[in-house]
DNA sequence: TATTGTTATACTCTATAACTATA
DNA sequence: TATAGTTATAGAGTATAACAATA
């Protein structure tokens, strides 16, 4: 059991676990009432990059067309975002946030990210660093 | 815009984001007919850790025991996992995994981090070790 | 009384299949 | 024909509330 044939599947291992112990303590973080992890995602998304098609939306976040439209549905029917056309191609459909998404996403976010700051203001500044570059790293990877 | 009165937070958002986009391109690597991430999650914990009661799994998720109950549910209906006893305290129960179970665990995690470990495998010496590094960072983050 | 676990019920999120509208 | 999007249906995962059994 010395040996490291497997190296990288242990680093796999380890990454993979890292990654779904933080995203489940992210999703605990949850308040109620707060809105549910593909509306905050969705939210952020068109928040941070402006208006979006269903085909964008789907494709950010890995999800089936189909998915994706029942997830903005939600996001339409509670008044956080509206559907738009989009004058070049009339089969696409333009999702914009509404003020109130606008305000929500960011309410949302701000709760969520509260206790990480909270851990990461404990951090050296080396380790910082360091877990800037992983995220890079990280982004990179899911992108690939 | 220039200044840093925000670092952590930004650096939180990072954090953030890449386990999101990590763990959702973990999700999407799910092939035909494997099992769903709550399973995958509780069989891994068992099979590394040994009989667990339902309290103890439902912490190591961080969901409610009631969520973990109706986990547990389809995985002893399905076959891959059994209720036993605790002599010591008849109202704990201590699921174990079957053999087959055990099986399906296995490959369907060699099967999800096929494609990390290619990632993985491409990147240098240096950045392997960081992720390492970062990884136990977010699994200390995780628990604190 | 407190702890452990379960069931009932409802919501979010996701998928596949079948469909409409536009290019 | 191909692309963009929707709806119908089903299943996994989660939560709260109410409950039973044991400590």
């Amino acid at each position: 059991m010395s040996g490291n044939a497997n190296a990288s599947s242990d680093l796999g291992a380890q990454v993979r676990s890292a990654v779904g112990r933080v995203y489940r303590r992210f999703r605990s973080e949850r308040v109620d009432g707060a809105l549910g992890d593909s509306a905050v995602t969705v939210l952020t998304f068109i928040h941070k990059y402006g208006p979006q098609t269903l085909t964008q939306l789907s494709e950010a976040d890995r999800v089936s067309p189909a998915s994706m439209s029942q997830s903005v549905n939600r996001l339409t029917s509670a008044g956080l975002a509206v559907r738009g056309s989009d004058p070049s191609d009339r089969r696409k459909v333009l999702f914009t946030l509404t003020p109130e998404g606008e305000a929500l996403a960011a309410a949302d976010i701000s709760q969520r990210n509260a206790w990480l700051d909270e851990r990461l203001a404990t951090l050296t500044d080396d380790e910082r660093a360091m877990l800037a570059e992983a995220a890079a790293l990280l982004n990179r990877i899911a992108d690939s």
